[in-house]
DNA sequence: GATATTCATGCGTTTTTAGCACTAAAGTGT
DNA sequence: ACACTTTAGTGCTAAAAACGCATGAATATC
């Protein structure tokens, strides 16, 4: 049974004219006809008492039509809202990251974005773990590192390299050394390749005496003195901007796999939300150089 | 957009999962994914977010399910009240017939029709005008006499015969006369034709001086004294049974045209409303001999 | 780690629908 | 009273949609 046929017979039986109904929905005359007669077999009743040039709703015609008539309205309205409901970024957006960029990164920037978006209420579940978007209802990830193989869509927000930061300027005279006593981060790398600025290849192998699972409490060690670390661009913007870390190494390149980058991941391409939309935009906006 | 599709949608977001719901539906699971594919098309929304495992409700889908939900209900239970007002004699029977076929037979009938279906309201249309039965809205109509041309169904409730009537046994030792002095009804036959017991054929040539264009007003006339006329079986049974009329001619046989009798007529034949079948089954119950 | 469940898709077949031309019947206007 | 116009409905054919089955991919589950 079709809905388009319901609303067809509202109107034939508003105008009382197949001809006149079938012309609103643009429809030739013989369809709205064999319309209302597949409805009618469908229904299991006659709507239509009708001879070659006039109709006329038959008893039970009229019961249905009333009693139809608003839930067909209702139902139409409720798609129409719906639509708004993805075309404009209202509702509920939930964001998952990392604890660490999350408030790092993302926390700054929420003022302004939910200022821009005054109907949007924003989850941001900060979970080191990778939770299943699906289950959780995830509308975005943000996900640092290697690119998750999935069925997921993924854009990138920026690009993440790593250097070698600490307390003070790095002054021994001879330069990059072999190795050196480092703070780490779980399951990191245990040597970086650097290359000096006239184009020297050196190979730094990173002693860690300190490994910590969560970047932003691996900061704080390497500015509280433990020892030098390894930690990426966004992570030390403040610090660098006010003196409280410097980079080991200025002028020095350092060779990564390609694409470390920060991306967002989301379900789909087909449909994606304007909340979705508009979140992307405005993060990638704001962090792109 | 289609209703069973919607109704399959509510029971993917009820059961959480397209196998279940289309084993509810009697369905393949392809069958409902694509559906739910096709619905989503037409809405112009995702409904659910998939992995090839799982789905889950999408913040509109949810939020389309509750709205709309009461009113897919709603509109199913109106389709069951209206197939319950054919498939019952419920709800309003319009019936029209001529004003001394109503007053003479349906008359008496009714008291006991209406107690047999208790929900139904009968409007009983006596003219004597043949009228439209559609724009009329009119469910049944009696004829008498020729069986109309038309694209009704028309079904015979009885026979209809006339014969001379009167207020005194024909006693004239001569028997069948050659002409007789009668009330007629407007622009009945002129003459007719018997045929005795022994088979003996006898025209009789009716003269009228009073015509008179209503059966019940006509036999009126006869059963006052004006003179004999010619009336049909169904409008003379009571006189006959108290004596207040007689047959002229006893056992003679009246010859008269085919097919000369009562029908019901009504608009097409195609999902007749059980008011209209539960009245044609009742009437010619009781009218049959 | 093997198995089975679940969603999705490709493909050939069947069913449904649209569009057009045409018929029959009944209003409409002169 | 007559021709004209409008309206509902029907054949017919081409196009579109839906179905059922087999198959594939991914992920729960035991």
């Amino acid at each position: 049974m079709n809905i388009e046929s319901l609303h067809l017979f509202v109107d034939v039986a508003r105008t009382g004219s197949f001809a006149k109904a079938a012309a609103v929905h643009r429809l030739d005359p013989s369809v709205a006809s064999r319309r209302i007669s597949k409805l009618e077999r469908d229904l299991g009743f006659r709507l239509f008492q009708r001879t070659t040039r006039t109709i006329a709703l038959t008893e039970v015609g009229t019961e249905f039509f009333s009693r139809i008539e608003p839930h067909l309205i209702a139902i139409h309205e409720a798609q129409q809202a719906a639509r708004d409901l993805v075309a404009q970024p209202i509702g509920v957006l939930r964001v998952t990251a990392s604890t660490s960029f999350g408030y790092e990164i993302l926390s700054p920037l929420l003022p302004e974005f939910l200022a821009s978006a005054p109907r949007l209420r924003v989850e941001l579940m900060l979970t080191d773990r990778r939770i299943n978007l699906i289950e959780e209802g995830i509308d975005v990830a943000i996900r640092l590192g290697e690119l998750p193989d999935s069925e997921f869509v993924a854009t990138k927000i920026m690009p993440i390299t790593f250097r070698l930061y600490g307390r003070e300027k790095w002054s021994d005279a001879s330069g990059v050394p072999e190795q050196l006593e480092c703070v780490t981060y779980t399951g990191a790398a245990e040597a970086v390749r650097l290359r000096s600025p006239v184009g020297s290849i050196h190979d730094v192998k990173v002693n860690s005496r300190l490994a910590v699972s969560n970047a932003l409490a691996m900061k704080r060690c390497v500015t509280m003195g433990v020892a030098p670390g390894l930690l990426p661009n966004w992570l030390v913007k403040s610090e660098l901007a006010d003196g409280t870390l410097v980079d080991l190494f200025p002028g020095y390149d350092y060779r990564s796999e390609p694409d470390r980058a920060a991306w967002f991941v989301y379900p789909t391409r087909l449909y994606v939300p304007s909340k979705v939309r508009a979140f992307i935009e405005f993060v990638t906006k704001r962090l792109s150089p």
